[in-house]
DNA sequence: TATTAGCACTCTGCTCAAACGAGTGCTAAT
DNA sequence: ATTAGCACTCGTTTGAGCAGAGTGCTAATA
């Protein structure tokens, strides 16, 4: 595809998978003895100039080597990238790593711990966006009494997601009417994602429910409140590994990731709209414009082909593509099925 | 106290103002000048050099101004140290967050909005220990069947704490059983720290509970678990304000500080064994050396005496104490107001 | 016509020495 | 007891000079 010659493109691999090994500017003098290309580097030098002037690749300066542009990476993820085999090493300790995941029986614990795996393997950042409450299906609604005043709301949801959250309980409300409210929404709402009983849907509940508005206010509330938890629910792994890479040396630029690893809302931004597979995104192609510099590789963990959270690895645009898809890839094979199982 | 000369006490609070602002070894003409003292520099040169072989200040290298050794700081936070009032606008600051705070009605939430206002007010790094569940006195245990494998268990505290976790359920259970269990359990464990129904305390449960040890098992997975959760429950804010700092400039100080900070166990250890007040520890005597070129003042929220959890501000040993402990002051008073009123 | 060798040129990064400046310790004067 | 003065130390900045890597262009080559 596209209308690069076998040899600009042969070129282009050479120059790209060199920067990412080495982050130095490449020359024309590596890529003919590095790569065994039987070409002298004076014709590389023009292919090189070619490149260029289409747009994948640049120079830092006058006299210095080629780097890839965002173009140039577009182009290697695409159509040149070839997927490392993992070590045994890396099958070995993903293995070791999964028996124990196994044990744990919430998906939010076994995310959290993969986003310490997948920072470890990578040498990247990782980031997980737990399991989105919000996307499940609403199953069913109980309210418990705890004591005079208080009470449990219990949701479950279709996924096996229980949460439960406590609830001032109006005094003037005897057991019977209770139980026919829970009775009445566990009707109305069965069936439906939980980002689905938006307000409207609930404040509609709510006319029609002639009385006891206040104690369906509250559940509202409630669950807004749990929908927010959401994006709270964003985990971090493997920040200290950005300072490895050499592009990120200078405080400046880094400080500014700093900032947005701590906005979470930001994070579930940059994680959220996915597709279901796994995606590459390069970087001004990402919606922030503070990672305009990262490359993210996402994908989603499913359940009954609905996905509900994803994993992410941020590094540098000069980041090992190759290496880190197939990571998440096989992570996210494993991932799915643990899901299932649960 | 110390047998230090009022005059030597003038120097070295200036010395350590001064060093705490500009981030500068201090010299005996900036003294003098810049701190009206009606001294020379070379008398200020003296009492320095004296104050040197007292161990109050060192020199990075001959001929540099000095700046103050961790002994200095002591003596400085010990003696020296005036509270600096905080200004108008930190105070309105201060009550808008509150505002909003008072509406949240659950103590992690407050906590951890909390962390942000920390950081922002000091400009270091500010990081919390949420309630410490297994802190709280066990007060009720209900076990509520969902469907046929699961039922969700309760747990209520005094602090009026409720935390929940679903849990497989034996099939050959009835409810009347089921029912004699948790009366059972609900009369041997009051009035006990969650704490203190350690391994021991519910084996020796185990066994005289004749049948059903499975579910107690079961339980006893629970409860560790949720204890383990306690030390996850640490939130961080301002990460990036270290940056800031010229003493952590150098990437790989740096380094370790942000490998430290995903540890949470260990950001635990930095902030769990703390008495009831305000403490402040200066470089190593934090009990982490990682933190052994920084100072950590910490507080804990109180509910009916008990520490519930912990607030912490992590700066370089540089930090401007004065300000840090007014404002932690004035932040755990309201914390502990809200606290109270949940 | 496509490739290559050769060459002049550009730009960065490193090293080295010199100059600078802030601060000290000591001594002698007040 | 304090202070002015002075020689000395040591880190930091500055600028020149040089080496190295790489380019673009031109002319020769297959």
């Amino acid at each position: 595809m596209k209308d690069l010659s076998e040899r600009k493109q042969r070129i282009l691999r050479a120059v790209v998978t060199d920067y990412i090994h080495t982050a130095e500017p490449v020359g024309s003098r590596t890529i003919s003895r590095r790569y065994h290309m039987d070409l002298s580097a004076a014709t590389i030098r023009n292919e090189m100039a070619d490149l260029e002037e289409l747009g994948y690749l640049t120079q830092p300066h006058t006299s210095a080597g080629r780097i890839p542009s965002q173009r140039g990476y577009r182009f290697y993820v695409d159509c040149l990238m070839d997927m490392v085999e993992l070590t045994t090493a890396e099958e070995n300790y993903l293995a070791r790593v999964f028996l124990q995941l196994e044990k744990m029986r919430e998906i939010d614990q076994i995310v959290q711990h993969t986003v310490k795996v997948l920072a470890q393997m990578t040498n990247y950042v990782s980031l997980v966006l737990g399991a989105q409450f919000k996307r499940s299906v609403f199953k069913q609604l109980r309210i418990i009494p705890l004591d005079a005043e208080r009470a449990l709301v219990v949701l479950l949801t279709d996924s096996g997601y229980v949460r439960s959250k406590a609830l001032e309980l109006p005094k003037a409300l005897n057991s019977e009417e209770l139980a026919r409210i829970v009775k009445y929404l566990n009707e109305q709402l069965a069936g439906q994602t939980i980002e689905e009983l938006t307000l409207l849907r609930l404040q509609g509940l709510c006319r029609s429910l002639y009385a006891k508005i206040d104690l369906v206010d509250q559940l509202l509330l409630l669950l807004e409140e749990m929908s927010r938890e959401d994006s709270t629910r964003v985990f971090l792994g493997g920040t200290a590994n950005i300072l490895k890479q050499p592009e990120f040396r200078d405080v400046e630029k880094f400080g500014h990731l700093l900032e947005l690893f701590e906005q979470d809302e930001a994070l579930g931004i940059l994680l959220e709209p996915l597709q279901g597979g796994l995606s590459v995104r390069i970087g001004t192609e990402n919606p922030l414009q503070e990672v305009s510099e990262c490359s993210l590789v996402t994908a989603s963990y499913m359940l009954y082909d609905r996905p509900l959270g994803t994993l992410g690895v941020l590094g540098p645009t000069r980041m090992d593509y190759g290496k880190v898809v197939v990571i998440m890839q096989r992570i996210m094979e494993k991932i799915n099925a643990l899901v299932k199982g649960l």
